[in-house]
DNA sequence: TCAACACACTAAAGCGCATTAGTTGTTGGC
DNA sequence: GCCAACAACTAATGCGCTTTAGTGTGTTGA
């Protein structure tokens, strides 16, 4: 039983063992000119020895930034529903951030004001070197305030950020459009052409892309009944959204859930009117999830690899902060997945 | 526009408009005696004035700590039913923690072994204060590595763990044991006599609680044919074990489920085979969810507050580090959610 | 043969803060 | 009226690292 921790070793532990200055070793170890090949590799061998790892701390402190990166939520307490969408995500993200041996400082708040005290907060006590910010929004204000405190970000989930020509911001997002105009084709071809879009928040950039894009689709086709109807995200009002759109004087046959939550509790409320999936009404969920894999019936769902997202939107901000130029990126369509919860519409309809 | 970032505010800016020297400024700051109240509250407004926050970076790196507490989640990439959960949890600890300033370094690893790894680099880089563990198995190497390196940790989910005696480690769990009674009596009462209880992973600490609890339980009350099969966590695992106990020779009237993700699955399972819930299978889930509401029928759950689960755990953590002796904390037991998945067994069983 | 110069390395300063050891100026006690 | 005690403050040091400015040695060129 040892009371005592062991001391962290520092590079004046090295210098000693190795018999040079603090100021070799530091050059040894970073890949600085000013020492003999000898002498690098003889102070690698004895950092390895000694276990030694940088102080974060003191490369912070040293002008070396902190080596982390921040990543706000910002969850309006009832809005659960995004949830295995965000585990998913920073997952990937952590992937790319631990390569690096970049940490991840995670917050969850109430609201977007919270979020940007904590970008401030952050910035004033130099925690982070560059930040993720998750969805966007139109008139965001966030994308501004980084650009003012100095610190890179990637916005996920929206090509285009209300920001300075110069800001240090990249984005990365998914192809909303393209994803809403396969599940209209798929839906149309299957004969539908009343069809409603259950939307998430309708501040958020995405909602708003896949509104447009349905409305585009719908016009093109010459569908008259397709409309979005936005929420919270949450179960309770996906179904209540759910059972106006069906208790409507032409209700849809076919119903397209922003995210697997709300498709689930459709897929409930529908059962509760007697209606039966796919034969009377056929449902789509957004994202795919384990959820979606074992409701019954199972659900026709987007699907995309979510942690790989993470990941680019990670090299993205690693990039940005070795000083590369901020870059514009869309992640590849999302495809429908056909299960179970879609098929022609009823004969009469 | 403007090109060059504010500059952050630092004790020597304050001190230059304070008019006083920095220590001064850090003795007012910190409530440290040596200043007159006059000077204090004049540097303190100051300091506000300017937006001022102290550098986590160089209060580590004068021994104050670093402000961030670490989470580490091993996730074996199949495993993913327990997302919900996790992201109460650390929704609740948030809470707490940001009330004292403190940040949540997040990692997702893909198992123990790499958790340790991560333990052992955050505290050679200085990056965290304390720990916060999850998952909680026997045999857990964690807390002694944890007490051999000095750091200070929450164990979350075991009431007790393999550390010296003197460790800094306090350790807050469900009352399982309670939980499970609470489930058996309900069944039992409602006449169900051949129980299953599909478990998680069997290496976790609380599934074996969980285990323990039901043969116990089922001794007490003469029914032979309780028993536990454990799984991964994952809907898959969970479809197979339910397929497999119902094909049995006497199956099961009741299946009690580790999470909310299997219950679902095996709601499916049940489907399939023709089964009617709650009329031919009783199930019951651990842990409620919006799935649970969500299905058909909705599932009778056990259900807790996970959020304030996560705030005491902080709150363990935060004593910890303020030099509090280690404690236990048994969470309040967990209450059964009667919802329609419950009901008598079919008579001719 | 001596200056010019590259090379391998050391000394020293600084990042922002906490802290310990001074340095004043003011009271209090006798 | 003199020294001790104290309050209010400043100067200096260190945390661990990076970086700039040296310092000494050996090599080269004219």
């Amino acid at each position: 039983m040892r009371r005592t921790p062991p001391r962290r070793p520092t590079i004046k532990d090295i210098a000693r063992r190795a018999g040079v200055s603090e100021s070799a070793v530091s050059f040894a170890l970073n890949g600085r000119p000013g020492v003999s090949e000898a002498t690098r590799e003889r102070v690698r061998r004895v950092a390895e020895q000694l276990g030694w790892q940088p102080s974060t701390a003191a490369r912070a402190l040293s002008g070396e930034g902190a080596a982390t990166v921040g990543l706000v939520l910002a969850r309006p307490a009832r809005t659960l529903g995004v949830e295995s969408f965000f585990l998913r995500l920073v997952s990937g993200v952590q992937e790319t951030l631990a390569a690096r041996r970049f940490g991840l400082l995670f917050q969850v708040v109430e609201d977007l004001d919270a979020e940007c005290a904590v970008y401030r907060r952050w910035w004033a006590e130099r925690r982070v070197d560059g930040l993720l910010v998750v969805d966007p929004r139109a008139e965001d204000p966030r994308p501004g305030l980084l650009d003012g405190l100095g610190l890179p970000a990637v916005v996920i989930g929206a090509p285009a950020v209300t920001a300075p020509p110069g800001a240090a911001i990249s984005t990365v997002w998914a192809d909303d459009t393209g994803a809403m105009a396969s599940v209209i084709s798929h839906l149309h071809t299957l004969g539908h052409r009343r069809i409603t879009h259950i939307a998430g928040l309708p501040e958020l950039a995405h909602t708003r892309r896949r509104m447009a894009c349905l409305r585009a689709e719908a016009a093109r086709r010459g569908l008259p009944d397709a409309r979005s109807v936005t929420t919270d995200y949450s179960d309770a009002q996906g179904a209540e959204a759910t059972r106006r759109a069906l208790a409507g004087p032409r209700p849809p046959t076919a119903i397209v859930y922003d995210n697997d939550v709300m498709a689930v509790a459709g897929l409930a409320v529908a059962a509760e009117r007697g209606l039966s999936v796919p034969g009377d009404l056929s449902v789509v969920a957004w994202d795919d999830s384990v959820l979606c894999r074992n409701t019954h019936p199972a659900l026709t769902a987007l699907t995309r690899d979510t942690a790989a997202f993470g990941r680019r939107a990670a090299e993205h901000l690693l990039a940005l902060l070795d000083g590369a130029p901020p870059r514009r990126t869309q992640d590849p369509t999302p495809t429908l997945l056909h299960r179970a919860s879609t098929a022609p519409p009823p004969c009469e309809a």
